[in-house]
DNA sequence: GGTGGCAGATTGTCAGATAATCTAGGAAGT
DNA sequence: ACTTCCTAGATTATCTGACAATCTGCCACC
């Protein structure tokens, strides 16, 4: 008599991605690189189409693989956008304290400064994108508008830092931060613009301890209009 | 006649998917909550249930949500570990630049250390789990365990900052980083551990600025070691 | 009252068919 | 000879219908 299983048996579609991500590894393959098309994976593993199509799906929703109608299934690139992406609405991460969400902003954004004032010497561009934003905010009539300025200026000095990975993060950190940002007073307008023009002269200046500081109180201030204390 | 479509058109199934997360959002579901079963979704969103099954599979691959046979679908619990195990194999990790990661990796842990000092200092707990994980690496014999003892160091500093978004974060960027980190020589162990020794008492002295310096040239110790400069 | 099994609900898997889309190569026109 | 257009084949995308496997809760039986 076989020994009970404790664990659920594996499904067939989980062997299947497990098959199909060994082809990979064991063949070495490249990203861009051709996969047998879905029949020929069915034939090979022994199971239906349908099956197998529950796996390449599975597989291309993570970025592993890709499939192209007409074309057939290639591996993927992975890039960490499209996991934040698809991890950013989860529940999981909605229950964090906004506190906590304050403080990570703090450090990811002021610890880019230096990478930016060094990118700024190199190349003005990035001043005058950032300006650009800066002067469009001294126009900005209503709070939606406004909210999208502030958010792409934050957005443009990560950029500004040339590490990807980052500005990922920083836009799903922005989903999360959305919430408490819609009641900012018409008269903290102001105030937050002239810290962005603030931020980005003394940048330009190559002056990046201050620069720092004024981020920091800036992003701070978020912490008074918190709607709850805990 | 009709624009052309620059784009190509929106699969069913991925407009299901982001029907699914919506519906999870919406009604602020979380962990464990029963969503419908699959027909009822196929007749919610107008589409077959087999589009509903691609998306449904996909979304469990990442943890967004579980399937249960007999008892259906509930919102899940992702967990970081199942993205290394999916992704750690994948060969399109050489795509992120590796000089970004260790910046990346700079900022954000050096970020963290004022943080780690400060609960350090109302919680002594902290020092002895980081120092026991110091003990533990002097014991390593194979490079195996050493690199898990290595993450597990770096992931206890962030976890000490008390910043739950940095950890999460911290953990995505370690998958990312695994495919150069079998390359240390085991010469260069001994380096790394006293590093790791010297940071965790310079911040239960509350010495914080010699602790980041010594961090940031742990961290950036990894540059000597990439593959090819592009 | 406890225990076993049965029935309904739900996901898992299969087969076959049609639509949509892409690539390559040939046909037609200049 | 060169370019343009179009068709044919290949491949994924989607649908329909059916049956198997598994879990939960209830009910009958002891």
């Amino acid at each position: 008599m076989a020994l009970f299983q404790a664990l659920p048996r594996r499904k067939i579609r989980d062997q299947a991605a497990a098959q199909i991500k060994d082809f990979i590894a064991s063949r070495r393959l490249k990203p861009g690189d051709r996969l047998p098309n879905e029949n020929e994976l069915a034939v090979l593993f022994g199971i239906s189409r349908l099956s197998v199509r529950e796996a390449t799906k599975s597989l291309e929703f993570l970025g592993i693989i890709e499939a192209k109608t007409g074309v057939g299934l290639t591996v993927g690139q992975i890039d960490v956008a499209r996991l934040t992406e698809h991890l950013g609405f989860h529940p999981a991460l909605h229950g964090v304290d906004p506190i906590q969400l304050i403080e990570t902003r703090t450090i990811i954004e002021t610890g880019v400064l230096p990478h930016v004032a060094r990118r700024m010497a190199d190349d003005a561009t990035w001043f005058e994108r950032l300006e650009a934003i800066v002067d469009q905010s001294c126009t900005a009539r209503d709070l939606k508008t406004w909210i999208e300025l502030d958010i792409a200026f934050h957005r443009t000095l990560l950029e500004a830092s040339g590490l990807e990975p980052l500005v990922a993060f920083g836009d799903l950190l922005h989903v999360f931060f959305q919430r408490f940002r819609e009641s900012v007073k018409k008269a903290e307008w102001k105030v937050g613009i002239d810290s962005h023009r603030r931020i980005i002269h003394s940048l330009a200046a190559g002056d990046v301890a201050p620069a720092i500081e004024e981020l920091r109180a800036h992003i701070d201030s978020h912490r008074q209009r918190l709607p709850r204390v805990s």
